[in-house]
DNA sequence: CCTGAAACCTGTCTGC
DNA sequence: TGCAGACAGGTTTCAG
């Protein structure tokens, strides 16, 4: 999916419009269109249909990777995992892999575009009630490195699946997780508690850093779901494997952590024990 | 508690 | 050219 720095990025361009699409603050639904049913998690069709027409738009939010959309009776809530996408435009007929539309009186379309259908949606009065199991923002001002280290030294997981476990911390996927790790010099095996307090201080900075950096580049656009962002172009170990190390230049590895495709130097994220 | 596998989906790329 | 298999920005559930 598209991680914290994407749907970020969405959400901004969303609230400021765009030189080819106004804001969708102020818009007031028509209509809706549900062309893939299981894309919305609750509620049911029938009342989907019935209780979004006439609300209208009042403001946007993020938490992890949720979008949140407040409309004056509820609040629809996505969550674009792997493939989904939100925009506006004025097309009357949906587009090859639009799953949800919100059909506005001024003949703007919202569309949510997802095209592996993992992505949902929920329509709800509370939407803290649906983000109360999630981990903290990275950029949380509670969150210190020293409180971030407590809590990474109360588990005893390999870091890179910890990180992005959403109820650990809210907003990394893959991409961002190995980024931060290398920028920290953190293997991406060591076990979360073995981490010094120096350590986990530079990872939360770097994590914070990395993430700052993804949203200033507008996200990062791979494979056929371009969005615009340009992040990818910045990348220094994802995607990298066989690539000279920018730092030491040593080749760049790649291994599976938790099912996923982990990429690291060697040199620069060497493996410590306890 | 922790890890790994599988499931949910479609599309692209690689290798035979 | 065709086809099988691996792999992809995520999360949940289940087995061991």
């Amino acid at each position: 999916m598209p991680e914290l720095p994407e749907v970020e990025t969405i959400r901004r361009i969303l609230t400021t419009g765009t030189e080819e699409a106004p804001s969708i603050i102020g818009q007031c639904v028509r209509t809706t269109e549900l062309l893939w049913e299981r894309t919305l998690a609750y509620p049911s069709p029938e009342e989907f249909a019935r209780e979004l027409p006439g609300q209208q738009v009042l403001g946007l939010g993020r938490r992890g990777k949720f979008l949140i959309i407040k409309f004056s009776q509820d609040s629809l809530v996505f969550h674009l995992r792997m493939s989904g996408d939100l925009g506006m435009s004025l097309v009357s007929e949906p587009a090859r892999h639009d799953r949800l539309r919100v059909i506005f009186e001024s003949g703007w379309v919202l569309s949510f575009n997802d095209t592996r259908k993992f992505g949902r949606a929920w329509l709800v009065k509370d939407p803290e009630e649906l983000l109360e199991g999630l981990g903290p923002e990275p950029t949380s001002v509670e969150l210190d490195g020293v409180c971030f280290g407590r809590r990474l030294g109360q588990k005893n997981r390999q870091i890179k699946p910890l990180l992005m476990d959403q109820h650990f911390l809210s907003g990394l996927g893959n991409i961002y997780t190995d980024e931060a790790l290398f920028r920290a010099g953190i293997h991406p095996a060591r076990l979360s508690w073995s981490l010094s307090e120096g350590e986990a201080e530079r990872l939360l900075e770097a994590i914070r850093e990395t993430l700052e950096d993804g949203i200033r580049h507008n996200g990062s656009s791979i494979d056929w779901v371009y969005r615009g962002g340009n992040f990818q172009n910045y990348f220094r170990v994802y995607q990298q494997t066989g690539n000279a190390c920018p730092v030491c230049g040593q080749t760049i590895q790649k291994i599976v952590l938790g099912q996923r495709g982990t990429h690291f130097c060697e040199h620069c994220q060497p493996f410590k024990k306890g």
